[in-house]
DNA sequence: TCTGGGGTCCTAGGACCC
DNA sequence: TCTGGGGTCCTAGGACCC
């Protein structure tokens, strides 16, 4: 294989949200701002390079974001202007090659093999697209540069904040064996334990234990991915689409109890959701999976494999509905429920013009007076609607409802994947 | 007095088939 | 009477990522 340099990309936005609210308003530059959370409740979404310096993080709850951080300003976050903005700087990259793999909202793989011979070489092309991000949307943004993702994934986090870290060919060794391993694209807070209780904190460190040993202590395979991954071994190309394999959907209930219309109202809002989804990209799925949260963050799953695929909010509700009842019948009672979940996966192919024959079998798991063919019918009808008149325009009566959840709509489609 | 919402992949046991 | 080995699918749970 030619070795072509230091030709993968990653760029990868600054405190993306917290950059953007600090760009809109500039009463908020250089002061510790989150987006989200509040003192009162809810979680910091994300938090401004002022607010890291006191340890704040994204995922912590506000209450505690405040105690690190007493002068912290809370706002609540413009997602459709994190979606735009995000948008354009992929634009930019999108000005340097074709071939992005966008994994995020905000961060991006690139492969500029076949642009270094209109743009120079692959830190002057990373020091471009930094300036022109900066210039045209007024964002920081960093970029890492090496032989393969994983690297370049590396090098733009210790690029971090607004910085360009290149890994010239041959100096990966160097460059990683003083790194810790969390470092490592799937080390988490339990497999970085994992390794300290064993002496292992460097990539360095791991590199040079064997892998059958790494796979005993982390389990096979990620025990050996993670060896690959330390000894630079990563293959992987930059992909420009991807097929999501699940669509789901969750909301956080505060503490109730498990009042059956409640719980109805919330899973037909859920499945709602996640069955319009499914159509808008002519998919559908075998597999219905509900998680449901008690107090104290136990949480328990059931699923489902149906004979046919669905994209039918009604039968989804149904389905997803006698999961939820199987699990929390199998919780011990009184049950608190926190949170509830559903998801579809084994997904399919599924045309938005249906078949007329397509009678499925009985199954006692698809009960419910309307045909598969007449249930197509009213949910076509309610896309229609939404689409001309937008999304709260029509609904199924529980999931109009169950609205009235903590967290925006709007954040909701930000992490939506494309499928 | 545990903290949101969207995902991916892996493991392990059981059912079932050849 | 009990025995092999391999494969696939399903289910429940867990770690991790942004």
């Amino acid at each position: 294989m030619p070795d072509l340099g230091a030709t993968i990309l990653h760029a990868d936005l600054d405190a993306f949200y917290a950059s953007v609210e600090q760009l809109l308003d500039p009463a908020l530059r250089g002061r510790p701002v989150a987006v989200g959370g509040g003192p009162g409740g809810g979680v910091v979404l994300a938090a401004s390079y002022e607010a890291k310096a006191f340890g704040v993080q994204g995922g912590m709850a506000g209450w505690q974001a405040v105690r690190l951080c007493p002068r912290l300003t809370f706002v609540r976050g413009r997602f459709g202007e994190y979606q735009r903005l995000a948008d354009a700087v992929m634009a930019v990259l999108a000005d340097v090659t074709p071939v992005v793999e966008r994994i995020s909202i905000d961060e991006a793989f690139l492969d500029v093999s076949g642009a270094v011979h209109l743009f120079g070489p692959p830190d002057v092309i990373g020091a471009l697209i930094r300036r022109r991000v900066r210039a045209e949307i007024g964002l920081p943004i960093s970029v890492g540069a090496a032989r393969t993702k994983h690297l370049a994934k590396i090098a733009s986090q210790v690029a971090k904040p607004d910085g360009l870290v290149v890994v010239p060919p041959g100096s990966e060794r160097q460059f990683l064996d003083p790194l810790p391993v969390e470092l490592i694209w799937g080390v988490g807070p339990v497999n970085r334990r994992r390794l300290a209780e064993r002496g292992i904190h460097t990539i360095g460190e791991l590199a040079r234990t064997p892998s059958s040993a790494v796979e005993r202590i982390l389990g096979q395979a990620v025990g050996h991915k993670l060896s690959a991954m330390a000894h630079d071994e990563d293959l992987r190309r930059v992909e420009t689409a991807h097929r999501a394999r699940s669509v789901g959907a969750q909301s956080a209930l505060g503490r109730r109890s498990a009042e059956p219309a409640e719980v109805r109202a919330v899973l037909a809002h859920l499945a709602d959701r996640v069955s319009r989804r499914l159509r808008a990209k002519d998919r559908a799925g075998r597999t219905v999976t509900v998680r449901v949260r008690f107090t104290g963050m136990r949480s328990v799953t059931r699923s489902h494999t149906l004979a046919q695929p669905v994209a039918t909010t009604l039968t989804l509700t149904e389905v997803a509905e006698r999961l939820v009842w199987s699990a929390i019948g199998d919780a011990p009672a009184p049950c608190e429920i926190t949170l509830l979940a559903v998801s579809v996966s084994n997904l399919t192919a599924q045309p938005v013009i249906q078949p007329e024959l397509d009678l499925p079998p009985p199954d006692p798991w698809r009960p419910g007076s309307a045909t598969g063919a007449a249930r197509r019918a009213v949910d076509g009808s309610m896309d229609a609607i939404r689409t001309r008149f937008g999304a709260d325009a029509v609904g199924y009566l529980p999931a109009v409802m169950g609205r009235g959840t903590a967290v925006p709509d709007e954040f909701r489609e930000l992490a939506e994947h494309e499928l």
